[in-house]
DNA sequence: AAATTCAGCGAACGGCTGTTTACTGAATGA
DNA sequence: TCATTCAGTAAACAGCCGTTCGCTGAATTT
């Protein structure tokens, strides 16, 4: 077996973290689709051919970079779901950290969004599934809150592929916010009707019952 | 000015939505922003120039098919408003049109819901400014179902926004669901889970001046 | 009947694409 | 110290790309 570390396989993650970074980049301002693989080598100053090195073909770093972009996301949820506030707190902590998240990372999102339904059908999957363990854990945390007998199983998955869905939008929306123009106006537009609607949804929730 | 009719203008026309429809075949794998200008002609089988005759580029033809695609799903939200139910027959309504509607048009919302947030900028405003004017409709339609003193017009518009977008949500889920296997298993699974969120957010609009 | 318009054609242009090949030379291991 | 591994190289490959050009011939107008 190969060493973990030594100034060999350095290198190689220092080029291979070097090629999505560039991609990344570059697919600010086009879809996985059309990117090309000599302008990905081009970017990072490297041979088209030690692209091969690293992945099979463009597909293959797309899946790569889901895994980076969703697993930022994923730490983030995290954080909400160990907070123990009421609902009010609890909204406004998700909506501030959901914000956050945009502002440190947009192109992560950016490229979830873009690819979510985008035209590589491997990056999609990737995606979908991610997605679907996220509304698993968001299942996981909420059951124990909701009283069992009015909310059978089916019913917390369709609550959290909800929550999932709405921080998904909610994102999407900050990041074109702040590419509209970098005031801070219609972010805070933004933030105010996420704030509503997770407000609307809590109180559905609460009323669950008399349905 | 040129006339309405006449052989000229109906063959022009002719190739026009010839090309259209290639181009929307096309993009039932790639992305608009990686779809060629000979790919499409090739298709259709004409000269990579005759495109220009009609198009200025393809972002240009891309403006148009969310123009028909948008315009497809307009005539959908219509009726919807127009029934005059009580909400859980409206739920019903909405959603086995919406499952209809992607069940007819699969093409027009994967269009959709590829390019909403895909590389090219002009369709991707187009889009944009299309569903803000779906969501103008949904809350004309909504107001006057709605106490004003507890419903000011942000929270209107928050609503209808709501209602939009997971519209959206649930057409390319029913489309996502209809392209892993043909079956109706997996579509009816989403239909109950749309319905379910949407009693969801009545119950939510039901208790909203509590908050 | 003659003049005009104009959708579509075919050819050519420079430039870019993904992939393969044999290679180099530094890090690694015996 | 010497042999091996292997990330990155340079060059060449056939093939596709968007765009421009002058042209044709049928529909239209005068």
């Amino acid at each position: 077996m190969s060493h973990t570390s030594g100034v060999r396989q350095a290198q190689k993650e220092k080029t291979r973290r070097a090629l999505m970074d560039a991609a990344l980049g570059l697919l600010e301002d086009q879809s996985l689709s059309s990117l090309g693989l000599r302008e990905v080598t081009r970017a990072v100053g490297v041979a088209p051919a030690a692209f091969y090195r690293h992945f099979r073909d463009l597909s293959d770093l797309g899946v790569a970079l889901v895994e980076e972009c969703l697993g930022s996301l994923h730490h983030m949820i995290g954080a909400i779901l160990a907070g123990q506030e009421g609902d009010e707190e609890r909204i406004e902590a998700t909506v501030d950290a959901v914000a956050e998240h945009v502002r440190r990372y947009p192109a992560h999102i950016r490229f979830i969004a873009r690819e979510r339904h985008g035209g590589v059908r491997p990056v999609r999957q990737a995606i979908a599934a991610e997605l679907d363990r996220f509304a698993d854990e968001v299942a996981i945390a909420f059951r124990p809150q909701l009283p069992a007998e009015s909310w059978p199983p089916e019913d917390v998955r369709m609550l959290a592929e909800m929550y999932v869905d709405h921080m998904v939008m909610t994102a999407t929306a900050f990041l074109e916010a702040q590419a509209d123009h970098p005031e801070a106006a219609d972010e805070r537009r933004v933030a105010a009707t996420a704030r509503k609607q997770l407000l609307l949804i809590s109180l559905g929730r609460r009323h669950w019952h008399d349905a």
